[in-house]
DNA sequence: CTGAAAGCGCTTACAG
DNA sequence: CTGAAAGCGCTTACAG
């Protein structure tokens, strides 16, 4: 069936398309009479009149689209951050295209091809490591972006992120001082930069403290089995040891080790995990963890990327918002 | 900065757009010299050239763009269909276009909206309670739709889904005959016909069998608390008993609290869930689950759409995909 | 208060 | 082998 145009309802109403584009788009500077508006509004309602966007876009070169690609959608942390941007951006009118891009640098290149030649007006990116090239062409077409969750350390654009040296820093400054005679760091053997960060402020404080210190670096494709042969190998139950998992799925994966080999929390281990996820309600202790303000990160990110695409200015500002340590019961 | 187009590399190259399109679209049919065609790829390729698929839709009445429409994308059920689902899209050259609509018919009917006025090519939709009416709306516009996961009791369209009915009478085949005195169905207190369906089929098998039998029916918007209270009440552990939770979130919600409550599964009661989630594993007993093929059900969910969307015809049929138990080690 | 016309960036049947 | 032209469904500056 073909769908009724603003022709069709000029043609009904015996006016020209002109104006009833004026009277659909409610315009205020445009007079026109009661009755004529009338008219048409019930016309259009009458014969189902549903607005062609595409149409619309082309013609205002703007298509109230927003691309988000994230590494995978189907992983908690990123489907969270997803709904918080789906909500915002449909109070700014965009409507949200989401892409996973699996850490694949080509992928993720393909995706912003995509979403370019599909005309979103701008892009929320998670960017995968050897992603610059791309970002950088998206860069050169002016294309509105901002970064989230993860930056790009050698592209100055917007980014939205946490404070993640500082918070690992904190972290590692909370567990020095409950003595623990180890610490095992598991993070991921990656060039994330924002990782890094997580690692860095890390080792920048347990530098200054006497206790032994391990770091377990994780391949970001094969989390389960690495975790678990990694703890099997490293953790020594007769020290009292805590455990900082740097990322949610290193967390999950990590508890379910501890599971697996029953090994009590926070009797034997310590353990400090990182985002919210209702998993660990499922594990015997109550889990201590990092907790990122996904909701607010989620609003700015929008916020300025709506702004760049309204005055096409980049500065290049990164802003970090605070994370925090939700202590539970897992920390002794 | 304006973007390259068509007519901009016709200008250059000295050829008429018709010539460029040609090209560019690389058709058989039509015999460009291979001079004309190399020039204009290499003038394409050196101003960057990105075609705008914004007006390509225009004029070819396809945008190339899927809708899905489900409860919520941060909900570890839907955010794995909407891999799935992105996937296979993917494949077939869609870009998706999600929304998530809390249950709320108000919110789905916008989203229908919004996506027709975007001339998505078709939706894929897990509809709620009381969405008949915008589904029909849908329907009289001949739009492609499929529905996932659930499915409208009074409307007759494609739907991909399992079934239901079956696999809860043979969960409850699996119990009765593991002689439980007490078995309690945890379900939503709804008028989703797919969650009836998996009341019904329970209410079957248990009904021929001598076993004590309770439902449990939950609010949808409070899980939480309604579980906890629910099982308060009526978990009575002098008796050999069984829970069966017949959703994924009603399962985490349920095992949470026995958590709390350090029950032991399944010496003091047994437990089958729904659905995979990493979680389970941080859960100190292997929870017997009951799975759904969700990608053969995505695969099967965007061919039909396609398959509508390039022929327009609708044949409502629904089709149920086998779920099957996992068995582990969270029955006795 | 209303309309004719141009144009957004494409595709394609037709002519030559 | 190539081009002129129409048209997809809109918006809007301009004229009247």
């Amino acid at each position: 069936m073909k769908r009724a145009s603003i022709k069709d309802i000029a043609r009904i109403a015996g006016f020209s398309v002109a104006t009833v584009s004026y009277v659909l788009n409610k315009k205020e500077g445009s007079r026109i009479s009661d009755t004529t508006k009338e008219k048409i509004l019930e016309i259009a309602e009458s014969i189902n009149y549903i607005p062609n966007k595409i149409a619309k876009s082309l013609k205002m070169s703007k298509s109230k689209l927003i691309g988000l690609i994230l590494a995978d959608i189907s992983n908690d942390f990123y489907s969270n951050i997803a709904r918080h941007i789906e909500d915002e951006a449909m109070k700014f009118g965009y409507t949200l295209l989401i892409g996973s891009c699996d850490e694949n640098p080509e992928k993720f290149r393909k995706l912003t091809e995509l979403f370019s030649e599909q005309q979103v007006d701008g892009m929320i990116l998670a960017p995968v490591v050897d992603s610059d090239e791309a970002v950088l062409k998206l860069l050169k077409e002016e294309y509105p972006i901002v970064t989230f969750d993860r930056y790009l350390k050698n592209i100055n654009i917007p980014g939205i992120m946490i404070n993640n040296a500082e918070i690992s820093e904190s972290i590692c400054e909370f567990l020095v001082e409950k003595n623990f005679e180890e610490i095992i760091y598991v993070g991921y053997d990656t060039k994330l930069p924002h990782l890094l960060d997580r690692q860095e402020g890390f080792d920048k404080r347990i530098s200054t403290a006497d206790i032994q210190y391990k770091k377990l670096l994780i391949g970001i494709h094969n989390i389960t089995e690495e975790i678990y042969n990694g703890l099997e190998e490293n953790l020594n139950l007769s020290k009292k040891t805590a455990l900082y998992f740097s990322s949610n799925k290193l967390g999950i994966a990590g508890l379910s080790y501890l599971n697996q080999k029953n090994i009590k929390v926070p009797q034997e281990v310590s353990v400090i995990a990182f985002d919210e996820t209702e998993a660990y309600s499922l594990f015997p202790t109550e889990i201590s963890y990092v907790q990122q303000p996904l909701m607010d990160m989620a609003k700015e990110a929008v916020k300025v990327l709506d702004a760049q695409i309204h005055n096409y200015t980049l500065d290049g500002r990164r802003i970090s918002f605070p994370a925090k340590l939700i202590n539970k019961k897992s920390v002794q």
